[in-house]
DNA sequence: AACTCGGGGCG
DNA sequence: CGCCCAGAGTT
């Protein structure tokens, strides 16, 4: 029996029932696969299903604004999706008329789709034979035939995409990348695979030479780099002051407090120099109340230490750069999940804006 | 080829 | 605490 019919077999036994399974239309797969990149399913699902309330139709999608896009990815990570989705919708509303691109190639060129989810999208909606290389994929495929090329080279890409390209049932390319996909999931998984109830053991090279765990191999790892953020909660009237992150950096167009970042800790005692600080309030004065609270943030490559400030200003900052909001505003605003936690924790405490601290002097 | 881009779950 | 998740874009 060829190992394609054995994950047909598999899959018919175990596979899970996913809304994006239950559709042919290429905008709901494309949807599902965007935001499925590096991100578990249980964790996906619920923005999915919001996706579909908020953009029925990949039209709909286009017209938003890309705020609207962004508030409705927010705390699933990596925003370039959500931006590039809606770059995506529109280019397939003024390059291809409305209709999506139905070839591996015309797919793969709208933005935040590369390889992986150009087959996705061919073989699921389109029937097209172009097999899927994902995490799940290459896991399998390392241990089955026994590869030790990593998995992040060139070599490794080259390698596994023929393996992939061999093995691919071209009757029915669609149900073949889920069923593989689904047993690198929930069979041959990272960590304590279930190797001794698994049905391809016994012709799987990396089990019968107990090299299981060894694969596969991935040669780049992340280091973590430490960023101290000093956040400043300037609050004038019922309002605060808040101003959109740019590029190159994380969380672009998502919106934050205004930031003073510092290669070390900052306190009341040891504040940031006061160049940061005019960069800020120009000639505004304002009035530094109370630090706290301090929160660590975890991404997969920075470690963010960040602590919150609060002022008080009784003139305006720079409008071209800070925007003046009340709460409603600040609350319909897509912002990072530290934003998030700070504004919750902020809302648990006190009745967040809508008390500014007792009136001191300014000065 | 190496970096960068989030957030969460798990052992 | 380290690893990984239905990867893509930039340098």
């Amino acid at each position: 029996m060829n190992v394609a019919r054995e994950l047909f077999n598999w899959y018919q036994d175990n596979k899970r029932d996913l809304p994006w399974r239950r559709t042919r239309d290429p905008y709901r797969i494309w949807l599902s696969e965007i935001i499925l990149q590096q991100t578990r399913v249980e964790q996906g699902r619920p923005y999915y299903e919001r996706f579909l309330q908020s953009f029925p139709t990949l039209a709909d999608l286009a017209a938003a604004d890309e705020q609207e896009v962004l508030k409705l990815w927010q705390g699933l990570g990596y925003y370039s999706r959500a931006r590039n989705l809606h770059a995506a919708a529109k280019q397939v509303m003024n390059e291809f008329q409305g209709q999506f691109p139905s070839t591996p190639d015309t797919i793969k060129s709208l933005k935040g789709v590369g390889d992986y989810t150009s087959a996705a999208i061919a073989s699921f909606a389109f029937d097209l034979p172009q097999p899927v290389l994902d995490g799940n994929v290459f896991r399998f495929l390392s241990r089955y035939f026994g590869v030790h090329t990593p998995i992040d080279s060139l070599a490794g890409r080259r390698a596994f995409q023929s393996i992939a390209q061999g093995i691919i049932d071209h009757r029915d390319p669609a149900t073949f990348n889920q069923a593989i996909m689904e047993f690198g999931a929930l069979q041959c998984k990272p960590v304590n695979p279930a190797c001794e109830q698994c049905p391809l053991a016994k012709e799987c090279i990396a089990f019968r030479n107990a090299k299981v765990s060894e694969l596969p191999v991935k040669k780049t790892k992340t280091k973590v780099r430490d960023r101290f953020f000093n956040y400043l909660w300037i609050r004038s009237d019922e309002h605060c002051w808040v101003n959109q992150r740019v590029a190159n950096d994380i969380w672009q167009n998502l919106y934050e407090l205004p930031l003073i970042e510092t290669d070390a800790p900052c306190s009341l005692k040891k504040l940031p120099e006061t160049t940061a600080w005019n960069r800020i309030f120009g000639e505004a004065t304002f009035r530094l109340k109370k630090a706290g609270p301090d929160l660590r943030h975890l991404l997969s490559h920075q470690k963010i230490h960040a602590r919150f400030f609060e002022l008080t200003i009784n003139t305006e900052l720079d409008a071209s750069v800070y925007r003046k909001v009340n709460q409603a505003e600040l609350l319909a605003l897509p912002v990072s999940r530290l934003m998030e936690l700070f504004m919750q924790g902020q809302m648990k405490k006190t009745l967040f804006l809508l008390t500014p601290p007792s009136s001191s002097k300014i000065k």
